[in-house]
RNA sequence: GCCCGGGUGGUGAAAUUGGUAGACACGCAAGACUUAAAAUUUUGUAGCCGUGAGGCUGUGCGGGUUCGAUUCCCGCCCCGGGCACCA
């Protein structure tokens, strides 16, 4: 008999079957799967009586192109997890099954000419005939197909639940609308302002559609976030998605009318220095007013450049802003009652907030950038202040305000800049040259007082006013109290320092002139304040910041926190929250989706189908292409369209929109439970049991779609009392990409895919799973690789040989054993998968250095490698004489006792370098392994001639000598 | 701009309550077996110096803390991802 195998080159060779190392993997794998099959060997049954672990993939959508080896990357890991849980006596459920309403499945059939539901048909069964080749554990009986009838049934049951609790409601809002899928697409569909799908730029479009009130979860779906066992980065995105920002609704009455506009704000503390506001250029107000708008065609005009442009044009950051100035409409701020201009710009969104904005030059960069351009006044209101780093405020001491000014002068003569180095408490800071500003001076005279105080220099000039005062806060430890510094900032000049007089001895025991050049002003200034201040210098710009008030009639003083609170009570506002999420657009006017459940009459309006007439069945149709007149193809369908009314019976039309490729994938995770059953959901108890998800295994693309609307329904089926927890996945894993051999993603159009049904007949199933477990960190992106594969094969070929060594009584490693099966048992629950791999690898390692291998230790070896291998360890497992499977094998324990018998390695350091190593028990003591540490010969010569002044030991691990010449 | 990851040999990577950096695997080099090749196997493999024992340097860069830093702190650079005129 002859095997192929691969070599270094990449070819394949036959090669005699003589040596016991290899093995036939083909017949293998036949043998076993059919095997598996015949006795059920994976059937899950809801044994309540065990404690359960719900383990789920995201399950694929079986497009045309088959899987690559990148796509059973995911399910490998869950299948390991899956039977090492099994094998832990856990009542393991781990099904799989098919998403396959959408766009792409539509799309593929319409490119191929088939009928979508012929088309997912046959892709289902080569998906399938893919993945069986791996040697998974599903149990197909619970296999599910978001197309099914009786899987839809109940997607559309939850829509009617949404309905009736008013969160799925009709909208005529403008809508994101692919000219190229012609249809609908919620904000997570977008790519930017891109179809995420086909990559066509979308448009803004009005029509009727379906909308779900995600956003009356967004504080759920945020505040669960904190609770849930996921990374970092997908709980981040998941914030960022969800958009939480705290502020106020304000509202500016339009002077001369009846009207006020809303504004949101975070900044409701800046309201005294708002000086103008912007309207979004689809505000309403806008063309409500349009009679009374001097400008009126140049505001039309703008408005329909605005509307020309695409999102991206509108909303890059840091764009030329532009805008155009509503003449004879004024509005009063209602803090001051001043009367400010009303302006239209593209940079205030209409689908945000309230679609309008208080501008506030001063403390906002986009308010600033436009009130520079426009020329409009900017007042500052708000005194930011930072904490000096070096010398921080004292908890307790009491605060005093003092007026100072900051000077940065320049000797023209040399362009260099005058700086202080502090001495005494202050030792190390470096500063521009600051002082008081006293009773009766202006901060000008305070200027020259102070520089002909501290610099003994005459004849200055002022050449700059910093336009904001600042502030910072500090410790003043010699009168023990915190000092709030409010400071006026200059740039002034002296025209040469030939002048300079003799500086007092007082002032030269405080600190030191020096002159730097300008470069390297940054560099020396210590406190963060004072660099910021240079910065502003250099170039003007807003205050973003929190601080004190100014300027605010009786609110200054206060600080930003509170005055946010007085000042949104004193207008009569209310603070409010504001999302960035949007609610999601659920109609697609494509034919491939589950029809949504409601009805037209003309006399009740929109009403519900009946719950026991559902599911309302896809019409089959001939044709089914998009119409994109932002009808979908079912209108055309006459017999289908009209119907009874379900609650006056009289004639109605049924609703023709479908649902989004995500609907099923909303909640399906709770279809596995149950699902047959044909009267409800899922059975209360059965959920009861298998809920939540324990481990859920997917792609990062998802963290804001899938994940976000699976919480979201999961929440409300929660609210209902349809299941029992409110979150539907505990443990979280994503998975990372594989790449192709060439570091791009493998796809059909590089041509660089690689098929796992050839690596699966090459190599065998067992090694492709090794293999790609092995390959790094589950969750990081890796470029497949051919040659590093063979590691994986050589690897089941060495543990395959070792039969030949099997005795009863051979050698063995029983602390080597122990440590491996400690290692592979919580690398495999913590989906560390590449360190259990090579601990395995060590142990076979070490087997193979051995004329024997103990019996016992071998049965072992194939015990914690069969999640891994299931195939090869099988087969094995009979041949050491079991009747029954591998994977109803129960997990081998180990002793700690045994793993601490190990003698450890002690490094022996001389003043921290490595100069040598000895073994020892790792209950010696201290004392002990001194003595020892100082006997090892390379250590020697480093300690001769030398005092040891310290040691330090730990215990097992290291000793350390710190020596010193000795004193003579 | 803001927020999350990450940066270690020729390659994939391992090690973090601070304790011998590079486990394991791929590749490479030399040897054994072979007429030869493949396969298998033995040894070596971070860099520099040295015949060797050994020494010096080394985890993106620059500082700091420490007997000791890939690990902790401060300041940067680069790569990947998310959000972004979001008020």
């Amino acid at each position: 008999m002859y095997i192929y195998r691969i070599t270094t080159t990449g070819f394949f060779t036959k090669r005699n079957w003589k040596s016991m190392k290899s093995f036939d993997h083909k017949e293998i794998e036949r043998k076993w799967q059919k095997k598996w099959q015949n006795e059920r060997t994976y059937e899950v049954s809801d044994d309540t009586h065990k404690k359960k672990c719900y383990v789920l993939d995201m399950f694929p959508y079986p497009s045309g192109e088959g899987l690559h080896v990148g796509h059973p990357k995911g399910y490998i890991a869950t299948d390991v997890y899956a039977r090492y849980m099994t094998m832990q006596g856990m009542n393991v459920l781990h099904p799989m099954g098919w998403d396959a309403f959408g766009l792409p499945a539509e799309n593929y059939a319409l490119k191929n000419k088939v009928h979508p539901a012929v088309a997912v048909k046959k892709n289902i069964a080569r998906f399938k005939e893919q993945l069986e080749k791996i040697g998974f554990n599903y149990d197909w009986k619970r296999e599910i197909n978001t197309t099914d009838p009786a899987f839809y049934k109940w997607t559309q049951w939850i829509f009617i639940q949404l309905f009736k609790k008013g969160l799925a409601y009709e909208s005529y809002e403008p809508i994101n609308w692919c000219p190229s899928c012609k249809t609908g697409l919620a904000n997570e569909d977008l790519d930017g302002n891109v179809c995420e799908r086909c990559g066509t730029v979308v448009e803004k479009k009005p029509m009727r559609q379906w909308v779900l009130r995600i956003t009356a979860y967004a504080d759920r779906l945020l505040q669960d976030l904190d609770a849930l066992p996921w990374s970092d980065s997908v709980k981040e995105m998941q914030r960022n998605w969800i958009g939480r920002s705290e502020g106020a609704l304000l509202r500016f009455p339009v002077v001369n009318t009846e009207d006020v506009v809303e504004v949101f704000t975070t900044r409701p503390d800046t309201l005294f220095g708002a000086t103008y506001m912007v309207l979004a250029p689809e505000h309403v107000l806008v063309s409500k007013h349009m009679p009374r708008i001097g400008n009126a065609d140049e505001v039309q005009t703008y408005i329909q450049t605005t509307s020309k442009k695409t999102d991206i044009e509108r909303t890059t950051a840091g764009k030329e802003k532009t805008g155009v100035l509503l003449e004879g409409l004024v509005v009063r701020n209602p803090a001051n009652n001043k009367e400010l201009p009303v302006y239209i710009s593209d940079y205030v969104l209409a689908g945000y907030g309230a679609g309008a904005i208080m501008a506030v030059p001063a403390h906002d960069e986009r308010d600033y950038a436009f009130a520079k351009k426009y020329n409009l006044p900017i007042e500052q209101v708000v005194i930011p202040y930072a904490d000096d780093t070096n010398n921080p405020p004292q908890e307790g001491y009491k605060e005093v305000k003092r007026e100072t000014v900051i000077v940065f002068l320049k000797n023209k003569e040399t362009g260099m800049y005058a700086l202080l180095d502090w001495h005494g408490t202050l030792e190390g800071i470096t500063t521009g040259i600051m002082g008081g500003v006293e009773e009766g001076q202006t901060p000008e005279d305070a200027v020259y007082a102070e520089i002909e105080e501290e610099v003994a220099l005459k004849g200055i000039s002022i050449t700059k006013k910093l336009r904001w005062i600042t502030a910072a806060r500090y410790c003043a430890s010699h009168k023990k109290e915190n000092r709030l510094a409010l400071s006026h900032v200059f740039l002034a000049e002296v025209d040469t320092c030939k002048n300079q007089g003799e500086i007092p001895d007082e002032e030269k025991a405080k600190h030191t002139l020096t002159w730097v050049t300008e470069q390297e002003v940054l560099e020396k200034l210590t406190p963060d304040h004072q660099k910021q201040i240079w910065r502003l210098l250099q170039e003007e710009e807003a205050l973003p910041g929190e601080g004190v008030l100014m300027n605010s009639g009786k609110f200054s003083g206060l600080s930003s926190e509170e005055a946010k609170k007085k000042i949104t009570e004193l207008v009569g506002g209310e603070l409010t929250i504001n999302y960035r999420l949007q609610d999601w657009v659920f109609s697609r006017q494509r034919y491939w989706g589950e029809p949504i459940p409601v009805v037209h009459c003309d006399s009740c309006g929109v009403v519900p189908v009946r719950e026991e007439d559902l599911p309302v069945l896809l019409p089959d149709v001939e044709s089914y292409e998009p119409t994109g007149t932002g009808e979908s193809p079912l209108a055309s369908i006459e017999d289908w369209v009209h119907t009874e009314c379900p609650k006056c019976g009289g004639k109605a039309k049924r609703e023709t929109n479908t649902m989004p490729q995500w609907a099923g994938s909303s909640w399906y995770h709770l279809r596995y439970i149950d699902p047959k059953n044909d009267t409800a959901l899922v059975d209360k108890n059965k959920e009861a049991y298998w809920s939540p998800v324990d481990v859920y295994v997917g792609g990062m693309e998802h963290a804001t779609r899938h994940l976000i609307y699976a919480r979201f329904w999961h929440k409300f089926l929660y609210d209902i009392g349809a299941v029992t927890t409110s979150e539907p996945y505990q443990k979280l894993y994503t998975v990372g990409l594989i790449l192709a051999q060439d570091g791009r993603k493998m796809s059909k159009r590089w041509g660089n895919v690689i098929n796992p049904d050839d690596v699966v007949s090459k190599m065998g199933a067992d090694a492709l799973r090794i293999y790609e477990m092995f390959m790094g960190p589950f969750g990081q992106a890796i470029a497949w690789s051919t040659d590093h594969m063979v590691g994986a094969r050589r690897f089941l070929e060495r543990v395959n040989g070792l039969q030949e060594k099997i005795d009863f009584a051979g050698e063995g490693n029983n602390i080597l054993l122990h440590q491996t099966i400690k290692k592979v048992d919580e690398d495999i629950a913590s989906f560390d998968f590449n360190t259990a791999i090579s601990q395995l690898m060590i142990l076979v390692n070490d087997m193979e250095k051995r004329a024997t291998v103990q019996r016992e230790e071998y049965k072992i070896l194939v015990t914690i490698l069969a999640p891994f291998a299931p195939h090869l360890t099988e087969e094995l497992w009979e041949k050491l004489g079991h009747k029954h499977s591998i994977h109803k094998e129960v997990w081998p324990t180990y002793d700690e006792k045994i793993i601490q018998e190990a003698v450890a390695t002690i490094a022996v350091q001389v003043n921290g370098k490595v100069r040598g190593s000895f073994t020892a028990l790792p209950t010696t003591g201290e004392v002990e392994l001194k003595e020892l540490a100082k006997q090892v010969v390379t250590v020697k010569p480093h300690l001769e001639g030398r005092e040891i002044v310290r040691e330090i030991v730990v215990l097992g691990k290291i000793v350390n000598f710190v020596t010193q010449e000795k004193n003579t």
